[in-house]
DNA sequence: TTGTGTTTTATTGCCTCC
DNA sequence: GGAGGCAATAAAACACAA
């Protein structure tokens, strides 16, 4: 990309805090004066906060090539930027003085350390995803799995009820084949009734809304949510417990970083109910 | 030691907001 | 128009296996 490049020159820094000024605009207008001659002289990083105004050092080692921030600076930082992810331009000349930095090297690293925050905020709501993916995947097949079963059922009682029809006309049987057919048919009845009771209080839902094996989960429109609010809130919860942690929130804003597209999509399909379990606190 | 992959620091250009 | 934010990128610093 660019052909020059500036670095930081500490002994500047020490000397003045540097001729860039505070602001990033001084930088910006100022940054074309520095040159590049660089040495190909190099210190690794800072070994403690002293270093960086250790003058002896710099008269013999100028100019200087970017360098690592110190861990107590990047502790301070950090800690900073748990309380706020963004700068304002006092906090961040405040920042500055105390860490030894210019305040354009304090900007930086916010910006730097933001986008990292949304690269692992990404990556967290990948996990979250897919965890939910995968959970609707499983109860999906597994209602796939009980709708078969259930047919196959009604396929077999179907055909005793046939056959007893059957028997009925041969007049082995001392009921009339209508009344015999009406009966099984309503053991059939009460058998899939029951079977639909029983759906309903174990999984606690309004109802299947899958009926049938196509390729994918079909939404029975009967003015109930999609997915039954509990059920979901479960699987969430379990997803979410187990994903979120690893990394601080470190901002204000520390929601899931694909909750407004999923809330814009929500709206689109003029669905009612907030999408809240997308959204972290 | 060296090659390679990852992380960190910094720059550039564009965009938005006031 | 200036200030500041962000995405994309460069390049130094670092880690680590071979």
């Amino acid at each position: 990309m660019e052909s020059g490049r500036l670095f930081f020159d500490p002994s500047a820094c020490h000397a003045n805090m540097l001729f860039l000024g505070n602001g990033d605009a001084a930088f910006r207008g100022a940054r074309s004066m520095m040159s590049i001659e660089e040495t190909s002289k190099r210190r690794p990083f800072f070994s403690s906060h002293d270093d960086l105004f250790d003058e002896a050092y710099y008269d013999e080692q100028l100019p200087e090539k970017k360098r690592r921030l110190t861990p107590d600076q990047v502790h301070m930082l950090e800690k900073s930027f748990e309380t706020e992810n963004k700068l304002e331009p006092e906090r961040k000349t405040q920042l500055a003085k105390k860490l030894g930095l210019q305040p354009r090297q304090v900007a930086v690293w916010f910006q730097n350390r933001r986008a990292r925050w949304k690269t692992k905020q990404l990556e967290r709501d990948y996990d979250v995803l897919k965890s939910s993916y995968d959970a609707l995947l499983s109860n999906y097949e597994t209602l796939v799995k009980e709708n078969e079963k259930l047919k196959s059922e009604v396929v077999s009682l179907t055909e005793k009820v046939e056959d007893k029809k059957e028997e009925n006309k041969e007049g082995k049987s001392g009921k009339k084949g209508d009344e015999l057919g009406s009966e099984m048919g309503n053991n059939v009845s009460d058998i899939l009734f029951r079977n639909k009771i029983e759906d309903r209080l174990s999984s606690g839902s309004g109802g299947s809304a899958v009926v049938d094996d196509q390729d994918g989960p079909q939404l029975v429109d009967s003015g109930d949510s999609y997915f039954p609010s509990d059920e979901y809130t479960g699987c969430m919860g379990a997803v979410d417990g187990g994903v979120q942690s690893e990394e601080e929130d470190g901002s204000d804003d520390s929601r899931s970083y694909f909750s407004d597209v999923l809330v814009a999509a929500d709206d689109h399909h003029q669905h009612e109910e907030p999408m809240g379990w997308w959204v972290w606190s």
